[in-house]
DNA sequence: GTGATAGACGTTTTT
DNA sequence: CGTCTATCAC
């Protein structure tokens, strides 16, 4: 392996032989940096610099550990596993927790995510009376978010007039005392959330000067992978950090810089130069991954933004096909071009489906998407939106686990203390939360103390509440002795989780269970994998660390030959032959709330430039002339960025398209129904029950049904009767069409449900959706 | 204290 | 279309 190096070009190669000093590598789209920060840290070990001293950030988990193992291979697996390797939060994290006890954490400290943090706002919003329409909990978060990324502290912020004016003058004058209330409830409950990891490791390496001292002198070597993406947080790090070496390496291309939204700033790369003496500046600009027309085509809609460093980006690879440019009539259509395309160009080219990707914008995309795909029985993996570790079943356990590690975590016990049903309502949990603030304890010590304080808590709900601390005081103990998996095999049975879901029978259901037993599995290879490594045993909290911390691609096993799914953001440092970017429409695509300033606009561009980057052979572009959104159709424009490109290196395709039935909404029962059992309900006074205009009536005539075939299976789920003068909400579920007759608003069918035999329906204006 | 439900409301993008 | 919330009956 010692001719590593000659794998390199020039360009490439110089910065990996730079041992000492500061250096930025401007590495252009696909000019192989991954390589240059792997053999940089190859060649770092074999000049003799203990892997103990190195620290690498990067962007993801998964692409962390694969750095490792390529190193690995280089230089022995021995020496790789000492490497200092992972993302910003998850390196953090580990430091935070050895020092915890510094800033006043237990080392046990939760972490907090997204919907703990915004859960948490919403409680002081309602907490301190405030109208929550005007202090929207979203918005709230992403502003306290943004300051604590800003190293904003609460007490920065009421030192700082301008800050508090500019709230008072968004109608927000209470955020202050919000963001105070929020700090503090977090740090009762010992929790963390993810931009604290940042800005307490900055508390951290400020108040400390021997901890610093201490880190500076353990990371001789810093790399920052993705170094445009960096916020003020993560930039201060990297400076304390490298400020007595100043061994850094910094890698990353401007033109990429697409999370300003989460605090990102450009400027750390593009005055890069400035922080250090004697910066040697590299520039990686020949593309190995994709065509000659992708990479003009690319660098002609970057020209485009004003903002960027000089680089031109050029490749030796062969012309290449034209990027083709769809239209449709609807996002369904959409949908079944792509797969369609992706099924002849399989089949054509001998490919397997793992070599294409579908790239969008936002992650609603992807449901018409994946029907598509999946009518056409293409396999296909969706990456983020809602993650498996997301979903409320797999939460509850989690919530159960937090709560053994953590009991002040007062998010994971708000979610479980009555799930399954334990009869601890709303007024008990009141009085818990009024006690907890008086005595200035968590909600589980008040329990603990109940004998001793008078809370009007009946003997019997004493008792409830008593049974629940005890319960998760016996998962404690075992926990001193078990690994991760067993605790939560025991969790799970011994709570009732299973048990509740069981009960309840749906297909819905089922389905819970069966993830509650894909999350057990997946704890059990888990800790398998820990006990391989030397410093992880496979407990519970390292278990906890690594969900909480987790990207949605460090779960890819990515042996599997499917089609990919996922947000142009996700994609970022990806490659794939074939790249359809979908849904390229104005307010989509350039995304309608970043279309007010320039350097929005400019960062839209960016985005698109990464998402046709990631084209190896051939990339699509497709939009349509109407899409739904939020349950409405709505027209749809070509997104200016199709435009911006040189035409000379696109095709347009003629256009496929079908008219297509639109759903209609509401039913009226025909027989086969027995009326007596619906819960009607009289409409109320304020809300008639929505019927059609006349005008939507005649409209609706003329149309044709949903659908003439019969055995198509067809989606009812959630459907307002109307019965005489009443509504009635039912839901039917799904089914197969046996027998369909008539038009528009008077179509009888007969339709076989899944869970619930023959219903012959009349379909007045229903909301019936054809799956197949 | 529980459970059902009609209605309001919302969407970029993620660690 | 989904999710959250206020409200109601039991």
């Amino acid at each position: 392996m010692q001719n590593y190096l000659e794998q390199l070009n020039d360009a490439q190669r110089a910065p990996v032989l730079q041992k000492d000093g500061a250096m930025i590598v401007i590495a252009g789209a696909g000019s192989g940096k991954t390589r240059v920060l792997t053999y940089r840290i190859a060649y770092l070990m074999e000049q003799g610099v203990d892997p103990f001293n190195i620290l690498a950030l990067t962007f993801t988990n998964k692409a962390a550990r694969e750095m490792k193992k390529r190193i690995s291979q280089i230089v022995g697996a021995s020496e790789g596993k000492n490497l200092w390797m992972g993302t910003f939060h998850s390196i953090f994290a580990k430091i935070l927790r050895f020092e915890a006890d510094k800033l006043g954490y237990p080392n046990n400290f939760t972490i907090y995510d997204t919907q703990d943090s915004q859960s948490v706002i919403r409680a002081v919003i309602k907490e301190m009376m405030l109208d929550k329409d005007v202090y929207k909990y979203k918005q709230v978060y992403s502003r306290i978010s943004s300051y604590k990324n800003s190293l904003i502290t609460v007490k920065a912020y009421f030192s700082n007039p301008e800050l508090m004016e500019a709230d008072a003058m968004a109608k927000m004058p209470r955020l202050g005392d919000i963001y105070k209330s929020y700090v503090d409830k977090c740090f009762k409950a010992g929790a963390m959330d993810f931009d604290d990891l940042l800005l307490k490791t900055n508390e951290l390496l400020t108040r400390f000067p021997e901890v610093l001292a201490k880190y500076q002198n353990r990371f001789r070597y810093i790399l920052v992978d993705e170094y445009q993406d960096t916020n003020h947080s993560q930039y201060l790090i990297v400076r304390a950090l490298s400020d007595r070496f100043q061994n850094i390496c910094v890698v990353g291309d401007d033109a990429q810089s697409i999370y300003a939204f989460r605090g990102a700033n450009i400027n750390n790369i593009l005055n890069f130069q400035k922080d250090y003496d004697d910066v040697n500046v590299y520039r990686l600009e020949q593309n190995y991954r994709s065509s000659k027309n992708i990479v003009n085509a690319a660098n002609s809609i970057i020209e485009k933004n004003k903002t960027r460093l000089d680089k031109v980006v050029w490749t030796a690879n062969e012309e290449g096909t034209k990027i083709k440019v769809n239209r449709t009539m609807t996002d369904g259509d959409e949908g079944r071009f792509v797969a369609s395309s992706i099924f002849e160009t399989a089949m054509n080219n001998q490919v397997g489906y793992g070599d294409f990707a579908i790239l969008y914008r936002t992650n609603a995309q992807s449901r018409a998407m994946e029907d598509a795909l999946r009518k056409r029985d293409i396999p296909y993996r969706i990456y983020g939106g809602l993650s498996f570790y997301q979903r409320k079943e797999i939460k509850d356990v989690i919530a159960y686990l937090r709560l053994i590690l953590n009991p002040k975590d007062e998010e994971a016990l708000k979610r479980v203390i009555n799930y399954p049903a334990r009869g601890i309502g709303q007024t008990t949990m009141e009085r818990l939360t009024v006690a907890a603030n008086h005595y200035n304890r968590s909600i589980f010590e008040v329990i603990n103390a109940l004998g001793k304080i008078d809370l009007k808590i009946n003997a019997g709900t004493a008792t409830k509440l008593q049974n629940f601390t005890l319960m998760i005081e016996s998962f404690q103990v075992l926990n001193q002795t078990y690994n991760a998996f067993e605790i939560a095999e025991h969790v799970t049975k011994k709570t009732g989780l299973v048990q509740e879901l069981k009960k309840d029978g749906t297909p819905e259901g089922i389905a819970r269970i069966e993830n509650i037993e894909e999350l057990l599995n997946g704890m059990r290879d888990f800790v398998e994998e820990q006990k391989e490594m030397a410093d992880a045993t496979g407990s519970l909290a390292e278990f906890l660390e690594d969900v909480a911390l987790a990207t949605d691609m460090d779960n890819d096993k990515g042996d599997e030959d499917r089609v990919a799914l996922m947000t142009v953001h996700l994609a970022k440092g990806l490659e794939f032959p074939y790249v359809y970017i979908v849904g390229m429409e104005e307010e989509l695509f350039p995304s309608g709330m970043s279309m007010n300033t320039r350097s929005e606009l400019e960062e839209e561009r960016r985005l698109f430039y990464v998402a046709l980057t990631r084209a190896e052979k051939q990339a699509y572009l497709t939009y349509t002339q109407s899409r739904y959104r939020w349950g409405k159709l709505i027209d749809a424009e070509p997104s200016r960025f199709i435009e911006e490109i040189d035409s000379e290196y696109l095709e347009y395709l003629t256009p496929i398209t079908e008219h297509r039935f639109k759903p209609l909404l509401d039913a009226d029962i025909f027989d086969d129904i027995d009326k007596s059992k619906l819960r009607l309900r009289k409409p109320s006074a304020g809300n008639p029950p929505k019927g059609p205009t006349e005008e939507q009536l005649r409209k609706l005539r003329r149309l044709k049904p949903v659908t003439s075939d019969t055995s198509k299976n067809v989606d009812l789920s959630s459907t307002n009767l109307n019965v005489g003068s009443k509504v009635a909400h039912v839901r039917f579920g799904k089914g197969t069409i046996t027998k369909i007759e008539g038009v528009g608003a008077d179509t009888k069918a007969e339709i076989n449900f899944e869970n619930g035999g023959l219903k012959k329906l009349l379909l007045r204006f229903a909301k019936l959706e054809v799956l197949n």
